[in-house]
DNA sequence: AACCAACGGTTCAAATAATAAACCGACTGT
DNA sequence: ACAGTCGGTTTATTATTTGAACCGTTGGTT
């Protein structure tokens, strides 16, 4: 393996819970001998990708690392780096492939890509706040925010958009729950009639929820098959828009879409 | 050299008038082999520092950098990670240390440090916005803020609030020019009767100016030395403070203040 | 169309830098 | 006073890095 992995490997090891170690640790962690750890956190270092505490002589991630964040973001924003794959998705499954994301306490769309597949194409160009309780993204996104925030969700009017909406609180909570274990979203008509939508979240570099990946459809179209379809290609697109954004997937879920990806591949 | 290093050095070629960069380019500037080169990006990219635009084969600044910044920025908030240097200067210069962050369009205190050295002290503890006209910082902070910026700030109401405060916009505006040329601000019992203070300005990781360092003290105690102290403390505090928060400074007021810490170094 | 230069990427012997065990002084808790 | 750990250093040995030359492709020029 490269002398250039390696070190870059190290910067791994820092995490939340974890955000300073020492040496003799991170040697151990990463599986390197100690000497061989101290060059690498020393070039880290003078990168200024690692840095040194200075009281405890622990090692923790670096200065550098913001200027080069905010010159990766400048140039690449999160809408474009998601665009391709966004299109990528709706081409996959032949359907309208929305991304949204968290602004304050609403969920905006940030971007869309249409399939020249059907003639019949579900638009929502001018919607420019995807209800929680009513969207599959709005349900997505709502399973894993904190209890407060989704309390103060419904404590909003929800109100009943299509013959299909549900509004009651203690259902909707039942729905969260039900998302969490499957992970993924779906709604049938809740938003606009005879569509349906399914939807993945979306988490930021420190593990929120931050937004949705979503399709829609005509319900007539989809199937059991197509229904398939289009979970997988969610969950594989998903997980390069997170990677994309440098974002965290929980670990939970990322058990959860893995057992449905394997799931996918085995023989109908 | 090690080898991470020279991989390392790679990323500080990318910038924002060249986010994006081919292989023979990149090896050009940076010096380096074109193979040697090809093999530390392949690295990069595994790593997810950088990576490769799909059309053109040009590299640019990757995803995982995002990640490592918001957990670089979890565990080190920035005033946690200027406080050190901030009481240094407050030791240093035997007197008040403030720092301060441009929030919205205000000038809010970040943090203060203060010296042992002399008995009166300079508290400003229940200030909560530092007036732009009247304070030295706001100055240095003005002073680089967009034209747009700076005459909004003039169009609000700028009370006078010692005999010494200068409230008429022209004025102004001759002064950011003169702070401008000069590296740093000034005031002269502009805030507070009898109070001389210094700043310069921070700036953030995209070059923008965010914030103010600067150092207040009883007028009478300024004499041309101590002036001279605080200015060249000042400069370097702000230099490892804007590397510290992966910051970027302009490279006219880097020359300015090379200048004048050179200057100091020569004898009177 | 033929040419040319420059591109991204690959190869392989030669050169160099990375490695790991042992070691050091300092600190800590017993 | 001891044993154990820490961060850091040294050393010969070893494995990786290096760079000139070489692909196949692309895009512009003659």
């Amino acid at each position: 393996m490269s002398t250039v992995l390696k070190a870059l490997h190290l910067l791994d090891l820092f995490t939340r819970s974890q955000p300073q170690i020492g040496l003799s640790d991170l040697a151990r962690l990463a599986g390197v001998n100690k000497a061989t750890c101290f060059r690498l956190m020393a070039d880290l270092c003078a990168a200024g990708l690692a840095e040194q505490v200075d009281a405890s002589k622990e090692y923790r991630l670096g200065p550098a690392l913001l200027r080069l964040a905010a010159l990766r973001e400048a140039n690449v924003p999160l809408r474009d780096a998601a665009l391709p794959d966004l299109q990528a998705l709706a081409r996959q499954t032949g359907e309208t492939a929305h991304l949204s994301l968290l602004v304050g306490t609403d969920l905006r769309p940030l971007a869309h890509a249409y399939s020249s597949a059907h003639a019949s194409k579900i638009t929502m160009e001018d919607v420019r706040v995807f209800p929680f309780h009513a969207t599959s993204s709005g349900l997505a996104v709502l399973t894993f925010q904190p209890p407060t925030f989704r309390e103060a969700v419904f404590a909003r009017p929800m109100p009943a958009l299509t013959a299909q909406t549900q509004t009651d609180p203690a259902m909707l909570r039942q729905r969260l729950g039900q998302i969490e274990r499957q992970g993924f979203a779906e709604s049938h008509g809740t938003f606009e009639a005879d569509v349906t939508s399914f939807a993945v979240p979306l988490f930021d570099a420190l593990g929120r929820c931050t937004g949705a990946l979503s399709t829609a459809a005509v319900a007539s179209r989809v199937g059991p098959a197509q229904s398939r379809l289009i979970r997988t290609a969610l969950i594989t697109t998903a997980r390069r828009i997170i990677a994309l954004w440098g974002g965290c997937l929980p670990p939970t879920l990322d058990t959860i879409w893995t057992a449905s990806e394997t799931l996918a591949q085995e023989p109908t």
